[in-house]
DNA sequence: TAAAAATACTCCATAGGTATTTTAT
DNA sequence: ATAAAATACCTATGGAGTATTTTTA
């Protein structure tokens, strides 16, 4: 039995005629014939009762050609299915993302995929990067947005870094500070400083750059991963943020908060990567969000 | 796409291996990795994620898998129908009796298909022979057990003839009748005589035999097209009953009515027949009132 | 007698098998 | 290095076409 005889007997059903069940399949009617020969001989059992002008089905066919409807229905669903899945229609996706990448993108992408793409359901894991990578490895999480520097390379994990982001100071502003002509560590320091968790690598090299002082165990005096909640505060008080200027882009453009620049100059920047398992092929909707990090990182 | 397809992808999906999927199918595993790829060129999309140990579905694997799921359970639905229609366990026959046929029939009919077929749903139509013809033409009804004589032969009629069936006169047990030595037509039409209607040529038949009093427009006074309502009567009067003997076949059996034997002796047979639409084929289900019928008529 | 379905035959595309290469752990 | 999947190549079968016969209205 296949799906090619199913679709024949309906067409005969339905023309009540070999001849012209054939033109409408654009198939030679003993083609047709056999095709429903070789379905009857299957069945063992009669299907149509061929009588001249009008070819009707018999208790059986009647039988066969309900259960034909719904299997050629199910497999034009089957289609519709992987048609609705690969345009991102439908699906579901599970990300991960680190703190950082969590104040970027959390919820102006959930905005774009409730506007966008409302019957694809999102799910975000927020959280440390090596808990996260754990989720990605147990398949809870497709792909997590992590800081690259806290990411120990594994073959069986697929890196794809994210153009870096400029990091350093921020303030609220008409914050003090700014009334200064020129802003040390030393200035800043009599200030709270808040930030996220930072890397150790990040710390050596502040100590390196900007003296003992700026090691972020002494230096940070605000610390939560949740860099969102960091820039409330440091907008309603003297806290100074230290982190990412992505993370407020939007308090930057609307002129609440804006860049310290500290003496000496040094260059902060954030490399952050998406990481998916290797090998592994991506679900259709994830294309949504790979485009929308690469927009989105960027300064 | 074809079943075989669907098959293949659920066996990989569930043994998450090429080689033991095709060894579980009765196939090599080359042969099975094509069939896969020729799904998803198909469907124009990756379904499986080969990374060597186990081999993960991807989401449009899932979304196909479930599909696959219910149209391979449907197809085994469709034989499975097609199986139980055969052996009588479901189905439907709808059937047309004149008179004295559903006087035989309709009652024990049901009686054995209510117990012995309870699945298989039964509709019987009563009535006059060309009103039953029409409903057997137009498939209102499948085939119909009618008087043979009443009956107008047609190619597109499959006629099958029933056994002949004695009849005559019948009166209840301890009716005054039987303490006559001899009865001929005068002295039983001092009775009512009920019978159901009856064709022409029995009406001329009679009037040859036993003479023009024999006609039935003079001699049956009680006419209904009830057979077991007559007996009933019957039963309970003095009246009389013309017909088969087979319809009483009960009554006589349990010594509630018993033959006249009118004088001079003419043996009155009954022609019955099944009556069917030629090259149409028959439910499955039909075979039981087939077998049925040729059962029950006989003397 | 004409129209429709079945049959006879031929051909080709597809599915399967075997041998081998490539890939991944 | 080994196990698994992919590829190459060959074969056979099933399905389709053409020509023809049989059937039935």
């Amino acid at each position: 039995m296949n799906l090619a005889q199913l679709r024949h007997l309906i067409a005969v059903a339905e023309h009540q005629s070999f001849r012209k069940a054939a033109d409408a399949l654009c198939l030679t009617q003993p083609a047709l014939s056999r095709s429903i020969q070789a379905l009857e001989d299957e069945l063992q059992v009669r299907l149509i009762d061929r009588i001249g002008r009008h070819n009707t089905l018999t208790a059986y066919g009647r039988q066969v050609v309900a259960s034909a409807h719904r299997i050629l229905a199910e497999t034009a669903e089957l289609k519709r299915g992987v048609t609705l899945l690969r345009e991102g229609r439908i699906g579901n996706i599970a990300i991960g993302l680190g703190p950082t990448p969590a104040s970027i993108l959390m919820v102006p992408f959930l905005c774009e995929m409730a506007t966008r793409h409302p019957s694809v359901q999102v799910r975000i894991a927020r959280g440390a990067v090596d808990m996260l990578v754990q989720s990605l490895r147990s398949e809870v999480v497709e792909i997590i947005a992590v800081d690259r520097r806290a990411l120990r390379a594994a073959d069986d994990l697929r890196i794809e870094p994210l153009a870096a982001l400029r990091g350093g100071f921020l303030c609220r502003s008409g914050h003090p500070l700014l009334r200064q002509p020129r802003i040390e560590l030393a200035q800043l320091r009599q200030y709270p400083v808040a930030a996220m968790p930072l890397s150790d690598e990040l710390a050596r090299n502040l100590v390196a750059e900007l003296g003992p002082e700026a090691h972020p165990e002494r230096m940070v005096t605000i610390n939560s991963e949740d860099v969102s909640g960091l820039l409330d505060v440091v907008e309603a008080t003297d806290a100074v943020f230290f982190g990412i200027f992505a993370s407020a882009r939007d308090r930057i453009a609307a002129g609440r908060v804006q860049e310290i620049h500290v003496e000496p100059h040094v260059e902060r920047m954030g490399h952050y990567a998406l990481v998916s398992l290797a090998r592994r092929s991506e679900s259709p909707a994830m294309a949504f969000f790979r485009e929308f990090v690469h927009e989105r990182f960027c300064d």
